[in-house]
Parts: structure tokens; C-alpha cells; sequence
RNA sequence: CGCGGGGUGGAGCAGUCUGGAAGCUCGUCGGGCUCAUAACCCGAAGGCCGCAGGUUCAAAUCCUGCCCCCGCAA
């Protein structure tokens, strides 16, 4: 089919090269504008438009697809179908109504469940135990199409944001190719999606990362799991910030100490154990600002911490 | 010119301001102690102090340029 894709980030890039794998025609490629990124402040493709060049395809950078130039400009593509996959931008009707099958999405959880932004890293911070892809035919509303096709995936104990993100981009890609197939054939099923059962996630910010040792061991380690490796829990350290990359849940006290919830209750070559709202948090894996994330031994070589010492701000 | 931290034996750090013998906590290797050990004791190897120039009697340390890593911001 000649397709238009409509993506962004890495997430969508797999899903691109599935469908040129498969043979459909890319006739153009959309993609947001670059931007300054790093930290030069250079101009940066962004993942999918780095894709396309390497295969030749045509690509279109709008400021806004809504504008008026912008869906001329579409129309000039034929199109017998849009995909979009993280694209970042919300389509008008005129879009969505284009193409002879529509626009079609490939979303990263089981709809109805998290719809919006950052489907997947919200799974891992729930402690989800299964998540998955589903495409839909895109309506005007947020993730509320006609479902096609749907996948489940389990998340495995260590999951993290990141190795979810690559699985699910993998398993979308190979969805969307189904999906295209069916739709081709005339066998797709469209489903209507269950509103009522709906929930949905917000873009995950920054501060999300900052960690309140209030809440549960358990809580804590899945955000650390969920904001692996974008963009990391933290706390601090004697003022400086402190990224952890890694942590184990420690249920009960081994030792009938009672200290309050940030509060370093061990610290030895099997990791810096500390006080939450409910159980304590190993620190495995840490990283201080400027320096390299390293594992909690190699960390204490060099520096000194002393049981006791309360982490966050101060 | 976005802001800032850093590059010192295999790991993580101190030393740099106030130039003048390469240090700390570990690891590694050898030996000892022990029923035993990630414990303890003794000993050893291992560094052109990121790279290149400059200043100086003397540079990890001061000056200049470059490379690389990282945090913030975006």
C-alpha cells in the first residue's frame, strides 16, 4: 500500500522499517521539526527522520500539521493509509478522513488501559505485570479509536522503561504490519474500544523522578525501574543530586532499627540500604551529579557515608 | 558561544588554591593465621597524574590550545 508515516522518536522508527521490510511504499515521511537538544544546543534530527534519509524517503517537517498548508500538502501524497506512531502532534478531520482506510495508530498498552503520553514507562512505575501494543483506526479523540489488533506482553521482573520501550516497539512494528495486512485483505476487525473501563497517563516530567521516601520500598523501586534510563529517579546528597539506577526491595528490618523514612540505615559492599514509608530500599546502582553511574561498592571507595545521613533535599 | 562537575596504578576517590619525593579505600599476586571466611597480619607488582605546547632550577599542581566523560538546561 502507499503509505504516509507519521512518527518521531526511536519508538517509531522499528514500526518504519517493518513497513518498508514489508514492502508497502513510504511516500513521505512526517516527522516533528528538529531541535536543539544535547548539550552543545545542536540541532537534532529526530530518530525517524534520521530512518528515512537512510532509505531515500521524502520527508516533511510541519510546525503544525492542523494548518491549512499542511493538509494541502498531505493531499499531494495519495495516500491509501496513514500510520502513526508517536508522533507527537494531534490530526485534524481532514486528516484522519483522507486516506481510503483512515489513519491508523499503534499505541503501547492495552487499550482502553493508558491512554496518552508515556503509555509504557507508567506501566513499569504501576508495577504492571502485563502491558502490550494495540492499533487502532484513529478517531478525533485521544487514543479513543476502534481497536484492530492488540498484543499482550509480560514485563519481566528487572523490567526498566527502556527495555519495555524496546520490546513494545518490536512487537508494535510487527503488529502494524499485521494490522496492514488485515486491513488490505478486508479481514480487519474493528472493535470498539470499552470508555468506561479507560484510564489515562500523563507526559512523564522530571520532577516525577525526585524521590519521596515516604512511599513504599516498593513503590520506590518500580519508579526507578520506570524512569530507567529516562530520566532517572534521584535524590540527594549532601546537595548534590543522586541518581539511582538500580534498587532492591528489603521487606522487613533486619535489625530492629527504627530510623525515619530517608534515613541511611546500612551502608555496606552489598548495597546502601534505606529507610522508606513502608520496608527499605537497597541502593545498588547510583550515580552523583557529574560523575559516572557506577554500581554502590565501587561508589563507596571513594566516598564515605555514614549511617544515619538523610537523603533528599535538605 | 547555554550553565556546571570531572579525566591521578585494575575500580572509586584525595592531592591542584599556597609548585618541590605518587597518597587513601579496595582489587590483583605471593606468604602467614584460622575448622573456616568477604575477617585479620605480612609482603609485592602495577602510574609517561587525558593529549600537546609554554613558564620555572623544579609542574599532577601555574598559563594556552585540544580530546573525552558526566550533571543541569533544552
Amino acid at each position: 500500500m502507499k503509505v504516509i508515516f507519521m512518527g518521531t522518536p526511536d519508538f517509531s522508527v522499528g514500526t518504519l522499517e517493518a513497513l518498508i521490510q514489508a514492502g508497502h511504499e513510504i511516500t513521505l515521511v512526517v516527522t516533528q521539526p528538529d531541535k536543539p537538544k544535547g548539550r552543545g544546543k545542536n540541532l537534532q534530527f529526530p530518530p525517524v527522520k534520521e530512518a528515512a534519509l537512510a532509505h531515500g524517503i521524502e520527508i516533511y517537517q510541519p510546525r503544525r500539521v492542523r494548518e491549512p498548508e499542511c493538509i494541502e500538502y498531505l493531499q499531494n501524497y495519495q495516500a491509501d493509509i496513514i500510520v502513526v506512531v508517536a508522533f507527537g502532534q494531534i490530526l485534524p478531520r481532514e486528516i484522519l478522513d483522507m486516506p481510503k482506510f483512515g489513519c491508523v495508530n499503534v499505541h503501547a498498552s492495552l487499550l482502553p488501559k493508558y491512554r496518552g503520553a508515556a503509555p509504557i514507562q507508567w506501566a513499569v512505575i504501576n508495577g504492571e505485570r502485563v502491558t502490550g501494543v494495540t492499533t487502532m483506526r484513529m478517531d478525533e479523540g485521544l487514543d479513543t479509536g476502534d481497536m484492530i489488533l492488540k498484543e499482550e506482553v509480560a514485563l519481566a521482573p528487572e523490567e526498566t522503561g527502556g527495555s519495555l520501550f524496546d520490546r513494545l516497539a518490536q512487537t508494535g512494528a510487527e503488529l502494524c504490519v499485521r494490522t496492514l495486512t488485515a486491513i488490505e485483505e478486508g479481514t480487519a476487525a474493528y472493535t470498539p474500544q470499552n470508555h468506561e473501563a479507560a484510564t489515562h497517563t500523563s507526559m512523564i516530567k522530571k520532577q516525577l523522578g525526585e524521590i519521596d521516601w515516604n512511599k513504599s520500598a516498593q513503590e520506590l523501586e518500580c519508579l526507578i525501574r520506570g524512569l530507567n534510563p529516562w530520566p532517572s529517579a534521584y535524590t540527594y546528597w549532601k546537595g548534590k543530586t543522586l541518581k539511582i539506577w538500580k534498587a532492591s526491595v528489603q521487606e522487613q528490618s533486619m535489625q530492629p532499627v527504627d530510623f525515619e523514612p530517608g534515613r541511611i540505615v546500612t551502608v555496606n559492599k552489598d548495597g546502601i540500604m534505606v529507610q522508606t514509608g513502608q520496608g527499605m530500599l537497597n541502593l545498588l546502582e547510583i550515580q552523583l551529579e557529574g560523575k559516572k553511574r557506577m554500581k554502590t561498592d565501587a561508589f563507596l571507595r571513594g566516598y564515605q557515608i555514614e549511617t544515619g545521613t538523610r537523603l533528599g533535599k535538605e
